[in-house]
DNA sequence: GCACTATATCACTACATGGCTATACACGCA
DNA sequence: TGCGTGTATAGCCATGTAGTGATATAGTGC
């Protein structure tokens, strides 16, 4: 990364972009099991098909998902399966972050706080 | 990632968010080589010190900086050198693509469009 | 041709955020 | 205590974007 210039930094930080919204990180989610349509992944989303139809464009965009025409159905599916690995990655380190934070303090300032399963982290750590 | 709440979601796409600004990735990639002091980085960066200090707070509320007062100076590193393995999987995405994309049309449409070795695609290059 | 369905796009509002300058704060030192 | 340096924050503006409903577009079947 240490010679990039600053289009190859810009498609790096769009394609970042792309992951960093919760709707369209349930996209990628409700992919996970295949392609799904827009009126599937609207229903899964529970929100508006328009809403849905702009968070695939962006997805699209950034090559994080791939078009299929159908009939009068799009179906959109995962371009790259290692799109996942980055999820789990990140996933991880929030977890561990979130453990040394609880180690940190003694306990978690609140009970319902998100908990480390809760985001398919490793293993409750040792102290 | 199939049982992550809306509050895990939530902590994901905020990294990823993080993440999604050129600025910071230019932080990152600045850190690579060890902790910078604020001061240096704003050279690096050449843009405002309030600017620099700005996506530092940014990045440190994700974790994915770490913060080290020394005298008046407050040193930054990164927290987890497995971010850089998310970059290396982003690059090498965004290559493979382009190269597709260069393939697709038996040519890139512009000569000075990102070069895969640009942007560091075959081999993760680290010197 | 005409409906009917599925998807994409438009027009708009509300809000978040990157950038700046100016200023406040924290620390070391005389 | 006061000064100088380094960093963080406040206030502001401009831009980007997520959300909405309404509408345009494309394919299927009559």
């Amino acid at each position: 990364m240490e010679s990039m210039d600053e289009r190859a930094l810009a498609q790096v930080a769009d394609y970042f972009r792309a992951m960093s919204e919760p709707q369209r990180l349930k996209i990628l989610n409700a992919l996970r099991e295949g392609p799904r349509n827009v009126g599937e992944l609207t229903l899964a989303l529970a929100c508006s098909q328009a809403n849905v139809s702009k968070h695939l464009a962006v997805l699209a965009k950034v090559g994080l998902v791939e078009r299929a025409a159908q009939g009068t159905s799009v179906y959109y599916r995962i371009a790259d399966p290692r799109t996942y690995n980055l999820c789990d990655l990140v996933c991880g380190q929030i977890a561990e972050r979130l453990l040394e934070q609880a180690r940190g303090m003694g306990a978690l300032p609140r009970p319902d706080v998100v908990t480390p399963s809760a985001i398919g982290a490793a293993k409750p750590a040792k102290h």
